[in-house]
DNA sequence: CCCCCTCTCAGGAAAAACCTGAGTGGCCAT
DNA sequence: ATGGCCACTCAGGTTTTTCCTGAGAGGGGG
C-alpha cells in the first residue's frame, strides 16, 4: 500500500529490516522522529523485507546483520537486484571489522554498531544518502590497513579468509545446527553444505567435524556475542 | 534521591539496562507506553545500572544477558545484595536453554527472547510482578525435558546432574575431540564413548551430536573463562 | 538379598561425514 | 571478448559416526 496523498514534505522513505521486535521499536521511533525520514515499511525477516521493498520503493534500508532466513549480506544482494542503488545501512552487533568488511564488499553503503547511539546512527544515515559509505573510524582505520597491506589482515584470522557463504554457514555450524537443517533454512543442498563445511575445514586446518564445531562454537562466543 | 512528592497513580518503577542505545530506546518506549509502567531510570552497564538502582529503587528491572562490562549473571547477584528480592527479568538474544537456565538460577524472575514481541514482554513482566517466574514455553519445555530424566531437581544445572565419567567425557567433547579418540585417551571401547555421550544428551535435553558439542564448547568457554 | 545406578560394551540399522567429480555464473585481466 | 579463476551449487558412492536396543559386572543402600 502506498501513500497516495499529496506528497507533503518529501520525506526520505526508510524501510526496517530486524528480527528482534524491541530493537525495531527503537529505530522506528528513532527515524519517526525526524523531520526528514519516515518509516515506509518494517520487517522481520529478508523474504519480508525483500517484499517491503518492492513494495513501497524505500529510498534507504536499515538493515540487521543476523537475520533468521538469510544473513544480512545475501539481503543486500537481493534488495539491489530488484532495485540498483538502493543504499542500504547495515546495522550489527558485532564489532569485528570481519563482519563490516564483509558488509561493505557485499555492496552495503554503510555498517554501524548497535552500541552506536541515535546520534551516531543519524550521522551514518546523512553520510550514506550524500552517498558515501559509512563505517566507525576503528574500522574504517582496520579495513584500510587490510587494503594496503595485503597480508597482513587477511592472515591475521584465518576466519577471515572464509568466503561470505562459508562464513554464513560457519555460523550455524557454531550454533550446533545439524548439517541438514542448515541446508534447509539456507534453501540449499545437504551436499552443498557438506562441500562448503570441507572447504572450511581445509582453510581453517581442522580435520573432523567435531572439531569445527567445537572451534566455531568457542570462536562466536568470543567474538560474536558479548 | 527518591520521589518525594505526594505518590500520584503509583506506577511500578522500571529500570532498563541495556547496552544497545537503539534496544534501550525501544524497551523504554513500550514501558512508557504502558498506564500503570514507568522508567525510573536507563542505564548502559552493569555499574550504571547498580548505581541507578540504589538511587532510583525500581520495582522491576529489564536487564539484557550481555552487557559489557560484567554478565547479566553478574548483575543480578550484586542488585539482590543491595536490594534483595527486586525482581529481575533478563532479555536476552539467545534462545539456547543454556542461558536461560544458568539466569534462573541466579535468581531472575524471568528469562525472555529478543525475539518476542511487545506482547510477550508485557505477559512476562505481568507475571514477574505477580511473583511468577517466567521463561517461554520452549525454553520451559526445554528445561523440564532435561530434568525429567531425574527427579533430583535439587542438584543444580542439568550440567551438574552428569556423574563423573560423563562429565568427563563432557568437557573433552567441549574441545572437538572425536568420539573415537576420546575412547583412545581414556582406554576404552567408542562403544563406551557413545553410550555416555547417549546419556549426556539426554540429561542436557539435547537431541543431536552437533547440538551436543557446540553446547559443550561453550558452556567450557563461559564457566571457563570470564 | 535385591534393586538401582554407574560404567562398560556389542550388533546392526540409520545417518552423517568424506571423497571425487562436475556444472553454472560472475568477475577480471589479457 | 574470451579465457581463466573463483564462489557456489550439487550428485554418486564409500567410509565413518551416530543412534538404538540390549546386556553384563561391580558397588552401595534400603
Amino acid at each position: 500500500m502506498k501513500t497516495s496523498k499529496k506528497a507533503p514534505p518529501k520525506r526520505v522513505r526508510v524501510l526496517i529490516v530486524d528480527d528482534h521486535p524491541m530493537t525495531r521499536e527503537g529505530l522506528v521511533h528513532l527515524i519517526a522522529n525526524q523531520p526528514d525520514l519516515m518509516v515506509c515499511a518494517e520487517a522481520a525477516t529478508a523474504a519480508a523485507a525483500l517484499t517491503a521493498a518492492v513494495e513501497t520503493r524505500p529510498d534507504l534500508v536499515l538493515a540487521d546483520f543476523t537475520l533468521p532466513d538469510k544473513s544480512g549480506i545475501e539481503l543486500i544482494k537481493d534488495l539491489h537486484a530488484v532495485q540498483p542503488g538502493l543504499p542500504v545501512l547495515v546495522i550489527s552487533m558485532h564489532e569485528e571489522s570481519l563482519y563490516a568488511e564483509r558488509a561493505i564488499k557485499a555492496g552495503a553503503a554503510g555498517y554501524i554498531m548497535k552500541v552506536a547511539g541515535g546520534e551516531k546512527l543519524m550521522e551514518a544515515i546523512r553520510r550514506v544518502l550524500a552517498g558515501e559509505v559509512y563505517v566507525s573510524a576503528q574500522i574504517a582505520a582496520h579495513v584500510l590497513k587490510a587494503l594496503a597491506g595485503k597480508p597482513a589482515a587477511g592472515a591475521g584470522s584465518s576466519v577471515g579468509q572464509l568466503t561470505d557463504r562459508e562464513f554464513e554457514i560457519f555460523g550455524l555450524i557454531a550454533q550446533g545446527i545439524a548439517t541438514r537443517d542448515i541446508g534447509g533454512r539456507l534453501h540449499i543442498s545437504t551436499k552443498t553444505v557438506e562441500a562448503h563445511r570441507m572447504n572450511i575445514k581445509a582453510k581453517l586446518g581442522l580435520d573432523t567435524a567435531a572439531g569445527l564445531i567445537s572451534y566455531a562454537a568457542r570462536w562466536m562466543a568470543e567474538t560474536g556475542a558479548r
